[in-house]
DNA sequence: GTCTATATTCCGATAGAC
DNA sequence: GTCTATCGGAATATAGAC
């Protein structure tokens, strides 16, 4: 609270005026946050569009959503995984993405042998890492390959197209 | 101090004989547990194999170290992302992974066109994600896809050669 | 080495003046 | 609304007996 209200230029009292508790302020400031993306996600998931176009939208969602709020990733993966039934409820409302739904829609193109065989949550799996996890790992990266950050938003630019790319040539049958 | 030492059914004032303070405690309990990890993982990017074969040493690395320690993931993540240099300081000492020399193979491999045109990083970005990201997820992924833990077991362990796979389906030339 | 008791520090929270 | 001053509790850390 003391190094929140020194940032904000004013002092802790204030900071309870205005937010009752620490864990108050919390909720607002970071899980408001947050909570605005949701829709966005969710929606990129649940659309009706075949296949391709569904893994070009999410995976532009999911890395236009990082890039701009960076912060996001870490924050999220960072809170659901020390309580993940509290925080999931608060972030998400009992209301996240149908995942099962997208899983659905990829058996059904298997089946058909539109794509090759692969396990559906497995797929789901490798999109969403390949999406999230870079911002995560930003750290190890920019001093392990000796970049900057210029470089690192650079490639996530490119991400919003390479992913797809990389994800469609690995299921598309020749 | 006082969970800590319950949980070890001793008293707070044994642990600060034992460690001095709660910093120490930290650094050498859990940075030495994840410090052993990291010359496997190192050597599985430096070996001298060729490219398919490394990219199948990599995930099998990378993922069962997972498997048997499904924390290390999450802690890393989260302390890289608090105080990047020092923690990769504490964490590697200054001995990363050769990254660039990994990327340089990459690169050789697609001018000979025996891959598909990719840049390097983004291939190493796809590949650690692919690896890592599932097990700081795993929270999100439970609950979305109404599975449990033996399901995601069961998956992650496929994924030591289905991330391969699928990597080498999407940068093999047909 | 292990304990009890206690000191010390830190931080969230409140009281109350302005 | 904003501040200073302070309370109260919790957590870290130490003293000292055994």
């Amino acid at each position: 609270m003391q190094e929140i209200a020194n940032e904000a230029g004013i002092n802790k009292a204030l900071l309870h005026y205005y937010f009752r508790n620490k864990n108050l302020l919390f909720e607002e400031v970071f899980l408001d946050a947050v909570k605005k993306f949701h829709p966005i996600l969710k929606n990129a998931i649940e659309q009706e569009v075949d296949l391709y176009q569904k893994i070009h939208q999410i995976c532009e969602a999911y890395i236009t959503m990082a890039i701009d709020n960076p912060f996001v990733p870490v924050f999220v993966l960072s809170e659901v995984n020390k309580q993940p039934e509290i925080f999931i409820q608060k972030m998400f409302g009992g209301d996240l993405p149908d995942f099962p739904k997208l899983a659905a829609q990829i058996e059904k193109e298997v089946s058909l042998g539109n794509i090759k065989p692969i396990h559906p949550q497995q797929l789901i799996l490798n999109m969403m890492s390949m999406c999230v996890f870079p911002f995560v790992f930003k750290p190890i990266f920019i001093i392990g390959m000796q970049a900057n950050k210029e470089v690192f938003n650079q490639l996530m630019l490119e991400r919003v197209k390479a992913v797809p790319q990389f994800i469609i040539d690995s299921i598309k049958i020749q």
